[in-house]
RNA sequence: GGCGGCAUAGCCAAGUGGUAAGGCGAGGGUCUGCAAAACCCUUAUUCCCCGGUUCGAAUCCGGGUGCCGCCUCCA
């Protein structure tokens, strides 16, 4: 099945086309370790990493790598305002992410590869970049010269004339061309620093991702993600540092995400209590945050409040019922529903393919989850038992690919004060009292959060609220 | 100001030339002792506005209007 995706240099779709065939190579930007990990990094991550289970479910060899941008001015001053060392404010942050990314079921990348690990790397593509005549060093620092390629400015639609116009020379920069950025900054005192032919320093913002990306992808990448805001200067600045050493086009895909709101304002800390990926998992289930993420295109901006995800958690629940009923988790492979069951299965496949296809439409795909759930629950009421179980096994299947359904429903043990109500109330529906079953049952919800449900011939189902 | 994006039902959201997916909500029904869950039906003659191209446009082009993002360290 074909596969497009959207670019963002080149403006359009076109069809993907790996550089070796068979193997993909996909970076996708990572945090800037100064804080705890926020929805905007839980989305750009999501929004990467289902492209990849695609890449992967279409048979491609991923090398996947999501960086940790682990030094930088706000990390320094977050240490120096704890008293602590600034590789423990990174490596906090890390651990933070990494175990959200579990959380959410985000498959772990290929490598994780850190800014200050790869110092070596960095300081060899500066030298490259020196030696080819697109940077120089100036004052202990060393900036990469935007005139020397006439393409600066490609991927965000910028001209160096009007950046020129809008930017001033900081103090302390010595910089020729306001419009130049730095590779490496010279060292100030007591901040962490790296011996370099061009003194002692550290970094500069960027040319951490280029020299990670070719170290672990080769000099031309097959898919960038990252977030929306990153295109100018971040990616920008990569795309020129990249090609400029190189010689090649630096990457074939460009899949920046969407911003995501909060509340219709633009997100900070101030906006309410879903800012912190901490927050979020305290109060929603990941596989609803998960499911919400992808229930919109990922170049779309998405709005995260408490109101949408709680919608988010029903239309989950609706698309959980049925393989809940039919048990789909560890089922064995059944006999292959026929007839309109099996058409519905067949379509479900076609349409959800169709929608990833197109530049990894999770939300058009999702839509058609929805219509094999009908399905299934149909077959279900009526009591087609094998063939009802192997459709909900493809349900199951399908929102696989999109990294649903990753936990299969627990054996919940309900405490003896509830289970000794429901007896009751059994009782009393035996006994047709209905008077008395309904105050159980209400008592039931209003004390223990527990709802029932009736199943005829069967005893009750019990469910959380 | 520059660059980019988006405007689809009460709300959310797919749909890039062929006559409006899906979810939430709402209303009606089947099932049920009543519910819940599930299922069925209804809920946009119409896709921000105005022109144009076309046999045909939500989809393409031009012009408006509105909202959002980015414009040196923010995913």
């Amino acid at each position: 099945m074909a596969l497009r995706i959207y670019d963002t240099l080149t403006r359009e779709k076109r069809e993907f086309v790996p550089v070796r065939p068979g193997k993909v190579g996909m970076y996708v930007c990572g945090m800037t370790v100064q804080a705890k990990p926020h929805v905007g990094h839980m989305r750009a991550s999501i929004s990467g990493e289902v492209m990849r289970r695609y890449l992967e479910h279409l048979g491609y060899e991923v090398t996947y790598v999501y960086n940790f941008t682990d030094v930088d001015d706000k990390i320094i001053e977050r240490a120096n305002a704890e008293g602590v060392d600034w590789h423990e404010v990174a490596e906090r942050n890390i651990d933070a992410y990494l175990s959200y990314a579990d959380l959410h079921n985000i498959k772990r990348a290929t490598v994780y590869p850190r800014a200050t690990a790869h110092i070596a790397e960095i300081l060899a593509l500066i030298a490259r970049l020196v030696e080819k005549g697109f940077a120089y060093a100036a004052g202990g620092d060393v900036y990469y010269d935007v005139s020397r390629k006439p393409d600066y400015g490609k991927l965000s639609g910028r001209r160096v004339e009007e950046l020129r116009e809008g930017y001033r020379i900081e103090v302390g920069e010595a910089k020729d061309d306001p419009a130049d950025f730095a590779l490496w900054k010279g060292a100030k005192p007591e901040e962490p620093h790296w011996e370099s032919p061009w003194g002692p320093g550290r970094p500069g913002w960027h040319i951490e991702c280029s020299a990670m990306a070719i170290k672990y992808l080769g000099e031309q990448l097959d898919i960038h993600g990252g977030g929306q805001d990153l295109i100018f200067p971040h990616h920008e600045n990569e795309i020129a540092q990249s090609e400029a050493a190189t010689g090649r086009p630096f990457v074939n895909f460009w899949t920046e995400n969407g911003m995501v709101n909060l509340g219709g304002e633009k997100m900070s800390k101030s906006t309410g209590n879903l800012f912190f990926i901490e927050d979020i998992a305290a109060q929603v289930e990941p596989e609803v945050v998960r499911f919400y993420l992808l229930s919109t295109h990922y170049r779309s901006p998405i709005d995260f409040t408490l109101e949408r995800l709680e919608e988010a958690a029903i239309a989950y629940r609706r698309l959980r019922t049925p393989l809940e009923r039919a048990g789909a988790w560890g089922l064995a492979a059944g006999p292959a529903p026929g007839g309109a069951l099996g058409e519905a299965v067949a379509e479900a496949w076609r349409r959800f393919h169709q929608a990833m296809g197109d530049d990894f439409n999770t939300a058009g795909a999702i839509g058609h989850l929805f219509d094999l759930a009908r399905e299934v629950n149909k077959a279900l009421d009526e009591g087609v038992g094998a063939e009802a179980r192997s459709a909900a096994r493809e349900l199951l299947g399908l929102g696989g690919i999109l990294g649903l359904f990753w936990k299969a429903p627990v054996g919940e043990t309900w405490p003896p004060e509830v289970l000794d109500l429901v007896e009751l109330r059994e009782r009393a529906r035996a006994e047709k009292a209905w008077d008395r079953a309904d105050a159980l049952r209400r008592k039931l919800l209003d004390e223990h959060g527990v709802v029932i449900e009736d199943v005829r011939g069967q005893p009750p189902r019990l469910k959380r609220r």
